[in-house]
DNA sequence: GATGAATGAGCGTTCATTCAT
DNA sequence: CATGAATGAACGCTCATTCAT
């Protein structure tokens, strides 16, 4: 009945994520945990030491999926690894809502009392300087124009990902089915890219 | 020492909103909107038969308020009207961050466990019609060129505020205090006004 | 249904007293409180801002009744005022038992872990100081010689009381039932008082 | 590295004793306990069946280090027995106060909840034989006045050692320190004393 | 002997809500 | 309109104890 201690510890990080994305920071109680990870109440402080704990680690498997998609593109060709970026994150949102998307927001919304949001800061500002080197090094392979505001597309690409679980959050899913978000993508690179690169 | 009834409930809904904005929506426990008001705990609910109208009444109000910022510009030029909205959006943003930037994220982060959701997308639909509407003016003004893509420039303008929200909200205040902001505000518009338009 | 706010808590702090006195401090929780009042848990917070005001106001209670017994013989004859202590001390054990003697060395038995020890203690130098100015009464009317030890004789006064309860407490109640602690009280009397102050 | 069973077991009740004192009965926790040793939680419970038969062993040892002060004079002269008595007990007080007086007056107030107080009466009339048991062998030596009360002088001798644990436990530490009590040791000796035995 | 995982009971406390005044 | 007293549900957490390894 007693699981590995890695693999429980895993079990319930994964489990506190979903539940947080479902109720909110506030709303993820020892309760609801358990009993989604099938045990008892006072059996989670065998694996963290109190709630805060549990919920740091939720965050940091949060946090690592995130990076995991900054990453999931290989594609040599800068422009093309923003693009398939943006795709891969529109298209893989509805897979991943309960996972990321949902608990993503709650986390960012969880407000300044809880220490969540400082972290949530520090990998966004992270998350920004990726897409800002990715664009650098574009611009470098000559697929991205030089005279643009780097800041400004860096900032555009991940508003867009931000918009993107935004609208899907507040259940305006015609932003991403009816292509909208895809159009706008494409809008954004073509203002970057070198006439070269267009298709 | 009584005040008249409307006052009263406005003056409880609009407590309750910083309180949203401060703590959450689930934060915002009865005690703490009477300790505001300065009446006491069951008052409450003789002015609201319990805390989910309350909440509601605080939205109405919230939503009133970015409606106000909506029809905030009078400019006859379509296009001056998309820039005018945009500027006091980013300038407005800080003196109203208790009142309705921060609460306006806490009601979309609510979830969909309450109600709040559902009228927060309605209403978000209503605005984004707005600016459909507006940039159709600009079209036939002239001043907004015929050929864009009008949903995708309607997402783009009011993404903006949406990620001028959130980076206020994580405490990316360079987003806002660099002028990143600003300058994609200004990108977003050239791209869709007219040569003639243009200064 | 509602008891007047002094009454309750007043009711409460009595409450409060006996369960110190049957399960000590520790075994002093809410929900016991609560059941001896016939009240609902929570319901103590109205009374009580949590567990330790709640103990503090059961302990003051605890001590204005030790302090109505030190100034319950009004007796001008300081020696017989002595005498008359010890005796209502000895005949008033049974009857308060479980209001004064029980949770009297709970309190003190409480540790220094809780801050009721140090009050006790304060408040035990107080009642020492009162037989000592009982004593020296004595030896300016006459009846308590002038040579004796005035802080040994206060001291072994004092020391009785605490041994009656010590005993009372552990069961040992042959010491007050077979008259042994009159005897000794009788003993440290005729120690203390003049010749001429002999029955 | 496994100790022989009778060191643990004896190892163990010793924690167990100076938790006792420090935290009194119902603070000594499997968990504190445990800790103290060492060892692992359930792991005690290879030793012991239960709590309550720790806590039995831990006062087992206690009464057990009890008896042997009560055995650690070999005067011949009664008498001069019952000074030593009295006089070791002051001065080992606070080297023993961890290990013996604070546990003891812990057990005293566990409160007939618990069947410890049974056995702490059983002791103390023990005690209270022995101290009569010395006065008898006193009177037959001539050195104790044969016409005194003696159970009043056995109670006299053993509640000095009460208040004496009582005051040190309540912070009162003038008592001892100034001198009080050893005076009050030689003021009991002196009453019950033969002329003959004074110095 | 000893451990880590697990449990049911219980604890102090908070909260939305009701009701008599 | 407003209050103080009260309640049931729930929450984060501790504890003695069991059990498989």
């Amino acid at each position: 009945m007693a699981k590995p201690r890695g693999d429980r510890r895993q079990q319930i990080a994964d489990a506190t994520l979903k539940i947080v994305g479902e109720y909110g920071v506030q709303g993820t109680t020892m309760a609801r945990v358990a009993q989604k990870v099938g045990i008892s109440g006072p059996a989670l402080y065998k694996h963290f030491a109190n709630r805060a704990e549990m919920l740091e680690a939720a965050m940091d498997l949060l946090l690592e999926r995130v990076v995991s998609w900054l990453d999931s593109s290989t594609n040599p060709n800068a422009l093309e690894r923003l693009r398939e970026l943006g795709y891969r994150h529109a298209s893989s949102m509805a897979a991943n809502y309960e996972g990321v998307v949902a608990p993503l927001f709650e986390f960012a919304a969880s407000g300044p009392r809880s220490h969540l949001t400082e972290q949530m800061a520090r990998r966004q500002r992270a998350a920004l300087q990726k897409f800002i080197d990715i664009i650098a090094e574009g611009q470098r392979q000559g697929t991205i124009r030089g005279d643009i505001d780097i800041e400004v597309a860096a900032w555009s690409l991940i508003g867009l990902t931000w918009v993107e679980n935004f609208a899907m959050l507040e259940g305006l899913n015609e932003f991403i089915a009816d292509g909208t978000s895809t159009r706008m993508l494409e809008g954004i690179l073509a203002t970057i890219a070198t006439p070269a690169a267009a298709p």
